[in-house]
RNA sequence: GCCCAUGUAGCUCAGUCGGUAGAGCACUUCCUUGGUAAGGAAGAGGUCACGGGUUCGAUUCCCGUCGUGGGCUCCA
């Protein structure tokens, strides 16, 4: 008994035998192209048979839901070429991620990257033979007798935490995995795709179980987006901040100090430009700053219960009197503690409260070696850190004081990419219950007055308290997160602070950890990478450089950097027996964003060739007007 | 810390199927005095990361350590 249904597909209206199948429903045109179809509102295969009336919308290979299938069928393609030529592999999970997609295997030994060519070449053969792509249903134990029975054991764990009593399979060939789907029609129509790295990764993601094999890939709809792709990661590259690091002259690092720049003057003028920026806002915001111990006597952490949670990333250390002994002192990893000692080193009232404290101090953190990483993972640091105590009714306040400040700060630096969470309490935590949530509610307000859109990040808050997170992207798409501000309820209890309210009776201060730029060393990092090096102005660490165009007008040359070094700007006078060309080349390496080319012309009218950095025009300009266009570039607010 | 890769001159990289090393750029000196992204020549510069092992002989092969890179984990 053949029954008509009627479907609604690409906007048109008709009707077909229940049970047609969507692909049999799409014109040979389009066919090739789509790989995919949205169900009344649900993806799926184009296999699916239509039972009921409908609406259909096809998913071409180009849109984003299509590359997603796309990309999760290369992840199958490369599963089923690894279990054929590494038997004994046993396969995981393999998701879609930002730029492509990876798989985790438990191979019988890791792979490494001389493995991906003969893979990829699997994967071809297998992509050419055009296998298609069945979707099977099967009972929940059926399955996990099935894995059980290929000796597929992370598979069968899988299953078994899934509650529906249903599971899909997905077989194309001989190759049969677990999948909730969808995926394109047949392996044909995987025609770009690039195994890129491979990486250890834990199983679930917990370093106490196994390490798996984790393989990356990315795949597109064409080869040409595929080499697009490619090649922006390659220019991607090319702003890798440590790499722009020792080409400008900025930083370097040395063996004898693991994660430790080494600021060079040039980088070192950036380094403290951003400080004396900060510190011009803490002026204007209230806040106060101070210079704090680096050593502390452990009985400090003990109190503040870095001891317990974050020793494994701290330096321990002992004094001159006592070596040999046990180690007594340990490095700040954090002004927190500290700052607590300001605190109650006076009987605090409601009448001092909010206090801002503000600490440019220099923290060590013991990171684990392998999360290393340029500026923007160090072991040596210094935060725009402050710790603001206030009242409970003062937090909101303080928040928006503090989001303001974001605003000014990324607004002047050009980072409109932000993004902003807000972490919510873990299952582990102190407090009540109705606390955490008022005051995450109040966090959320102070975002919403601010015009910032946030996401939740539900549990992800520390044990003290919830927090908005400030991440942004990197050169390599890698997300650094940079401003924090952090609700403590812990470090009061612990220090046991307090303040005399209005009616005379003791009560907590709430405590706020906030830092802007975050650290300055990943701060650095990730401005450069943003920034290509093309720094604003007021940081560049040479703003200025004058170009001499022979021997003959060196005096010139010498006399008129003096005199735009005089108005306080950082000038230099590349003075050096080399003709132009070189020296501009230099100078736009540098990333100097005004050269002041000089020659007998100019020294005649007391004048300069003003070349401005990548190239723009050069213009004859007296020397005046040139002091004037460098007073007009923009300060920030 | 774990997995994979990697470590040769200041930088970027060749090279040695085991007989102690090269290039370009940078550096020094000389020539050249020039008009907007590399003028020319000469010179100097390396315990081939470090420590063991195998070998007549190790920079090369093996093991370990350290560093670096890509991930995992953690976090600013």
């Amino acid at each position: 008994m053949s029954t008509e249904v009627v479907v609604t597909i690409g906007g048109e209206r008709r009707t077909a035998p229940s049970g047609t199948r969507i692909a049999e429903l799409i014109d040979g045109e389009r066919r090739r192209d789509t790989v995919a179809a949205r169900l009344d509102g649900q993806i799926v295969d184009l296999g699916r048979a239509v039972t009921a009336d409908a609406t259909i919308e096809l998913i071409s290979a180009n849109s984003p839901e299509g590359l997603e299938v796309i990309r999760h069928s290369t992840a199958h393609l490369m599963a089923q070429a690894v279990q054929s030529l590494f038997p004994g592999t046993q396969v995981t999970i393999g998701p879609v991620i930002e730029d492509g997609f990876y798989y985790d295997f438990a191979p019988p030994r890791p792979f490494t990257v001389d493995d991906l060519p003969k893979i990829e070449a699997r994967m071809r053969e297998l992509a050419k033979a055009n296998l298609p792509v069945e979707r099977l249903e099967e009972p929940r134990e059926a399955a996990i007798e099935r894995f059980r029975r290929m000796g597929e054991n992370y598979k069968v764990e899988i299953i078994e935490h899934i509650p529906e009593t249903v599971v899909s399979l997905y077989r194309q060939g001989d190759w049969i995995d677990l999948c909730r789907g969808p995926h394109v029609p047949s392996t044909g129509y995987l025609r770009a795709f690039k195994l890129t790295g491979v990486a250890g990764a834990y199983w679930r993601g917990d370093e106490h179980n196994p390490m798996l094999s984790r393989i990356y890939g990315t795949a597109f709809a064409t080869r040409e987006e595929l080499e697009e792709h490619l090649k922006l990661m390659e220019l991607a590259r090319s702003r890798d901040h440590r790499k722009l690091g020792r080409e400008m002259g900025l930083f370097i690092f040395d063996p004898v100090a693991p994660g430790s720049p080494f600021f060079l003057p040039r980088g070192a003028i950036i380094y403290n430009q951003l400080i004396e920026y900060v510190r011009r806002l803490y002026g204007r915001y209230g806040f106060e700053e101070v210079v704090t111990p680096q050593l502390y006597k452990n009985a400090l952490w003990h109190t503040s219960g870095h001891w317990e949670n974050f020793r494994e990333n701290m330096f321990l250390t002992t004094d001159g009197e006592n070596r040999g002994g046990e180690l007594d002192y340990a490095f700040k990893p954090m002004n927190c503690p500290g700052h607590t000692y300001i605190y109650a080193a006076e009987k605090r009232s409601y009448r001092d409260l909010p206090l801002r404290i503000a600490d440019f101090g220099r923290l060590h953190r013991a990171e684990r070696s392998g999360t290393l990483h340029g500026l923007t993972r160090v072991r040596a640091m210094s935060q725009d850190d402050a710790h603001i105590f206030c009242t409970a009714g003062q937090v909101e306040e303080e928040i928006d004081l503090n989001l303001r400040m974001v605003r000014d700060v990324y607004g002047a630096l050009g980072f409109e990419r932000m993004e902003a969470k807000v972490a919510t309490m873990p299952e582990k935590h102190m407090g009540d219950e109705a606390m955490w949530r008022e005051h995450e509610a109040t966090l959320g307000r102070a975002l919403d007055r601010n015009g910032l859109a946030y996401e939740l990040n539900p549990g992800e808050g520390a044990f003290y308290g919830p927090k908005i997170e400030i991440d942004v992207p990197d050169a390599l798409k890698r997300r650094w997160q940079l401003a924090t501000i952090q609700l403590d309820f812990n470090m009061p209890e612990r220090f046991d602070l307090t303040y005399t309210t209005s009616a005379g009776t003791p009560a907590r201060p709430v405590m706020i950890h906030r830092a802007i730029l975050g650290s300055l060393e990943r701060f650095i990092g990730v401005l450069l990478e943003h920034t290509g090096g093309v720094l604003p102005f007021w940081l560049a660490p040479e703003q200025v450089r004058v170009l001499s165009l022979s021997e003959k007008v060196e005096g010139y040359a010498r006399e008129i950097a003096a005199l735009i070094k005089d108005k306080g700007f950082r000038a230099s006078a590349d003075l050096r027996n080399e003709k132009l060309g070189f020296k501009v080349r230099e100078a736009e390496l540098a990333k100097v964003p005004y050269m002041a080319v000089v020659g007998e012309r100019e020294a005649e009218a007391r004048s300069v060739s003003l070349r401005m950095l990548r190239g723009a025009k050069n213009q004859a300009m007296s020397l005046d007007a040139l002091i004037e266009m460098l007073k007009s570039e923009p300060l920030p607010s």
